[in-house]
DNA sequence: AATGAATGAGCCTTCATTCAT
DNA sequence: AATGAATGAAGGCTCATTCAT
């Protein structure tokens, strides 16, 4: 790993617990035991690096979506399995996913809230063209597509980020069974499954 | 409206909009009209300003739903009743609800996240209630409880919290149809109460 | 004196010794005997500061020189009281003057220069309609009048600014006889008035 | 042009244009086409440097002085001699004079204000040693020496450095008219001519 | 000889807070 | 009760310099 990547893993780990305003480049670089020049030699700024963190993990989360939908038929089917490659994705990407979702939570629109808009809204779309064929197709109901995808959204934010709180309502016991494990990840696969399964087709 | 009161509504709004630490007391006394000391001196601290604020919001929260759970007795009748009082509570707070929501983001536990922690709980035991008893009395099938309660407050959430995303993703022009109207606090209860009965009864 | 004043004088000081670049708040503040903030929080940055100086002492120099061209007739007798007031002027100011000074050796155009430069040439144009009314009145001879302006400042600028230069030229114990001196002063100020006298009249 | 001489030519233009402090190293390498590390690595440091671009420069300005004084005999003739070989040199290193010039405004004594002054009083006592033969031949009157040599070092500096001012003050449009024209150069030697004769002869 | 990476010190500014009034 | 002045700590960033290659 080079330097410039070990500098934004700890960015992301920092930012995810802390926020951006939270995060000071001191702190950061102690963590990653550089000197506080080096982000600005890397990255230019505090903004840059922030922006540099986006653009290094969006590459991730922007893949695979659309090999889907045009490998599976049945429109139920895809559904499942972009829940699966959904879930598997936000797990395996919680900090950062943290910090999208609090991107989300500020008003203010920079130069990466767009970046990150245009993330979540290529995935949202390609969820979009599966509800209106389903729909199309007659396999579907007839459903609010906008706040279904919402629904998703929410729902896998809610469990996969708010740890806390989240252990606390679901009973899970944070020391044994956590978002790292398998057994918490295919829970929610199949409970997502099951109910879009009832949403979509109330069946 | 006491001059303490007033501080704390323009620290809900500017908390809400940049974050704890991405808002500073002298922006906050500035947009207050009101000198920088004063925070301390009301409040003692940030820090207190900011427990403070969530002391003055979370008597809002705390009420009413034990009351449904008493005087209705179909338990779908009484999700019904909660969506909507949930709806229209963080509908009508949903600056608060967004302070709320960055809270559970972060790892960090403070004195607030706990008291906060408490709150939303309270809110989700309450529903655990209803589903349980359901349950028991075979009106409702078999569910995961702890993530259907998860899915009701995080697809909330992202409805009501992510206004630049939601605006583009469900297709709402958000100068027309926004948080504020009516319209869409009633859609938004709609499909609540729709996606629960499918998913608790499946009919 | 006020504080915001005392910081001016400290300010006018270093920066005269050190220039604009050379002097940090951090030193300034130290040799005020006040907290580097307060800099910022009375002058709004460093920059600003540096105007406020230019404000401060602009008025000491804007005076005086218009009331001599309507008080006196003959030329030469105007010329002469404006070498003297000149000259009190920039011995009394020559901290300010040297700051003066090393801004006109920039080419930078800053907020600042800009405002100095009408300074100095408020003064210049004075002079030189002195010039151009003698010439006029057939009591000067024809000379190059800008480059008798540039003279004038310059030389005084020569002895007065440059310490150490000059005292070891001039041959001027710097112990004994400095530019606060009346003594010398007035030498100055008799060697200006029989430089310009011959070089005007030629007598 | 070496490397080495390359980076003083580019040191002269920056700081003649900024001052000392207020050029850094990294935009010196940057306008320079080197790697910043150059700097230290050809100089050994920033002050070093400093010090080699007035050595570098400092050969220029010691020759052709005493030359003139021994060939020619009439003083007058002398000084007018001088007047030109001081003007050209002026002239063409008008960069190097702005920095001597600059670094005359400071008090704080350095390795390289020593050097400096050293040039420049070579150069006076060369101007000193001219004026006391003229007037012990009693071809000159009596005079102010020392405030003499100021006046001519300060009217051509004033001439020579300042820009802004000057070209307003003097009324020269600084597009056409500049300090590399051969015109201006020699209004200012014939200037200095006519103000010298006049001041030294009274003729 | 030359360079990109890295460093620690220092830059100016803003922070939350306290003090004197 | 309320405020302007003042503070020390920390903020992000740039500095001249050094190191390893």
């Amino acid at each position: 790993m080079t330097k410039r990547e070990q500098i934004l893993e700890v960015a992301e780990e920092l930012i995810a617990e802390n926020g951006f305003s939270g995060t000071s480049v001191r702190a950061l670089a102690a963590k990653a035991g550089i000197n506080v020049a080096m982000i600005s030699y890397y990255f230019g700024s505090k903004e840059k690096l922030f922006e540099a963190l986006v653009e290094y993990r969006a590459g991730f989360l922007r893949e695979k979506f659309q090999v889907l939908n045009r490998d599976v038929v049945d429109p139920m089917e895809r559904v499942d399995r972009m829940i699966e490659a959904y879930v598997d994705r936000i797990f395996s990407h919680h900090r950062f996913h943290r910090i999208l979702h609090r991107q989300m939570l500020s008003t203010k629109t920079t130069v990466n809230s767009e970046n990150i808009m245009n993330i979540l809204l290529k995935n949202a779309e390609e969820v979009k063209k599966v509800l209106i064929e389903g729909e199309q197709k007659k396999i579907f109901r007839k459903v609010d597509i906008e706040f279904t995808i919402a629904m998703l959204i929410g729902t896998l934010s809610q469990i996969a980020v708010s740890c806390m709180l989240s252990s606390r309502i679901i009973g899970v016991n944070p020391q044994t069974e956590t978002i790292h494990d398998e057994s918490y990840r295919e829970r929610t696969k199949l409970f997502l499954k099951n109910l879009m399964r009832k949403h979509l087709t109330g069946k």
